[in-house]
DNA sequence: TCCCAGACGCAAATGAATTGCATTTGCATC
DNA sequence: GATGCAAATGCAATTCATTTGCGTCTGGGA
């Protein structure tokens, strides 16, 4: 583990510590239960309590370090490392694969001239269908 | 309430005319809790077990009835009957207001192509930012 | 009208997430 | 290196949305 940029007059507790390197090497978002689980086998035995987590994740969403997201359907939110970067998803409607997105169709669109009421500084976009397994057509947009 | 098409063997009862009443005149998606209520107050007094109202809409929704959502951040569900169209909100990260889109940045652009593998029959568009009221930019996309 | 699968009511169960409070621990300071 | 204290944690209890088991009720076809 390195050194980083951590922020104002937070302890880089060994619990942090573990939360974000288990997010860093995250594939993809993580569950709160999901880390919990990873941090407590990654230490061998029990090292964490489960709220925590719950709070650890609070405060570096709150930082901005990680984004909380909820995938469409499902009740539990994820986490994911907030690199910059954002990914959009095609989510098969019969066996639920995330097919993670090449490119954001707005890379090159300004969504900002969609409402002058507002400033957009960030979207979300998840597209639904089905996969080349699963493909069956059936609903309309 | 009016005849209407109402599927296969599924009992017509009070309980989901109720319901399905209630989201007809709704101008929005409305949580089960909320729902609930309103089937309480309409009916004068209690008349509903709230997991009823659970049950009527996972009904619902496997028929195609009503659509599930639930809006990033929160936690609770929310249910609209399914009116083909779909809306897309501009939410303000401050003070959590949901403005609805006039209409959708994909209305003329085929998603279709994103990906080759994925048949896209619908999708999900949500854009983050600051309404008027509450501006202040901060982050990037 | 009768019948019964499908619906419902109720109360208990789940499960994610939060919170109160006593205890511990980074870490700035001495 | 020792000290002090606000910040962080552990734990257990709590909240709140949603689900489920089971006995009872009822819409609607025969």
């Amino acid at each position: 583990m390195d050194e980083m940029e951590y922020p104002q007059g937070l302890k880089w507790t060994r619990q942090r510590k573990s939360v974000y390197n288990i997010l860093r090497n995250a594939e993809e978002p993580l569950s709160a239960a999901r880390i919990y689980h990873l941090a407590e086998q990654e230490a061998g035995g029990k090292d964490f309590a489960p709220s925590t987590v719950y709070r650890i994740l609070a405060v570096f969403e709150e930082l901005g370090l990680v984004e909380k997201t909820t995938w469409m359907g499902e009740d539990t939110a994820v986490y994911a490392l907030n690199r910059g970067r954002h990914t959009h998803y095609a989510v098969c409607l019969q066996c639920h694969k995330r097919i993670p997105l090449q490119k954001c169709p707005f890379a090159h669109i300004h969504l900002e001239r969609e409402t002058e009421d507002f400033t957009v500084v960030s979207h979300k976009l998840e597209l639904y269908g089905y996969c080349r397994e699963c493909r069956e057509p059936e609903r309309e947009v």
